[in-house]
DNA sequence: AACCTTATTGCGAACCATTCGCAATAAGAA
DNA sequence: TTCTTATTGCGAATGGTTCGCAATAAGGTT
């Protein structure tokens, strides 16, 4: 994992530091979608110095470099962090286990040309965050 | 527009005041979706002692009886309030001229019976939001 | 119409996530 | 190895939002 990282930095003209290594690792190998103060916690496991503004100066170089993603899941919760992954796939939050899904699908390329043809908007990013509750936890 | 907001308070048991109708009207009249600050200034207008705090406890109890509702539209600008409208509608905002656009659609309702009948995911709240150019701005 | 109960307000202080300023450090080019 | 300058680490600052609490007033009750 460490050669995207490397590759995209290099690429950018940007260094390749412990700080942004080490939240690098801690980010790609979260199965979930971590708050800025989660990757902090998880980065000083690896480095018991790893700095609270450094993280987020990684984090939000990783969202300018396309390497990772912030979201925001409901207006009441911190924002997260995930790696980037395609934006045809979206989250599903659900209200009961308080897991977030990903879940793909042709919907939002569907979105896209429909307001692009009907509309002349050009859609960058489209983000669909659906809250409810999951199989599981429906019954 | 008072008698809306007379009825849901009279009914969830809760009091209409001064502070509360003035909210509600500025939210009501306003066209675009305003922040926390914008809604004090504007109410500030209709009574110059309008208290930030009571904004904020009207708006979020508004946001509870289903009279607005909260709105991130992406994670580095402040929450944006609007009156509750349906959620079959969706939001497209413009980067070029940051205008924030209403569009309704049956796409909405199509992600919900796809989570419903092929996941199993009882869908509560949808949320779309769309960046990018509007027609005038993509040229 | 005056009264009582208690929800609501207004004020400032507190909070918390995030950002900043700046001197010290270290990446990577020469 | 040296040099340049991007990056770090620290603590202080910021900004949106919430809290604590005494003062106020809504609206039901005599």
């Amino acid at each position: 994992m460490d050669e995207i990282l490397s590759a995209v930095l290099r690429e950018s003209g940007h260094r390749l530091t412990d700080p942004r290594r080490t939240v690098w690792r801690v980010l790609y190998t979260a199965a979930e979608h971590l708050t800025a103060e989660q990757v902090t916690e998880r980065a000083r496991a690896a480095d018991p110095g790893a700095n609270r503004a450094s993280v987020y100066r990684s984090l939000s170089l990783f969202a300018d470099l396309g390497l990772a993603r912030e979201l925001n899941l409901g207006a009441d919760q911190p924002t997260r962090w995930e790696t980037a992954h395609a934006d045809d796939q979206f989250h599903l939050v659900c209200e009961g286990c308080e897991e977030v899904l990903h879940h793909a699908g042709r919907l939002v390329e569907e979105v896209r040309s429909h307001l692009l043809r009907g509309h002349g908007f050009a859609a960058r990013r489209v983000e669909l965050h659906v809250s409810g509750r999951c199989a599981r936890c429906s019954s």
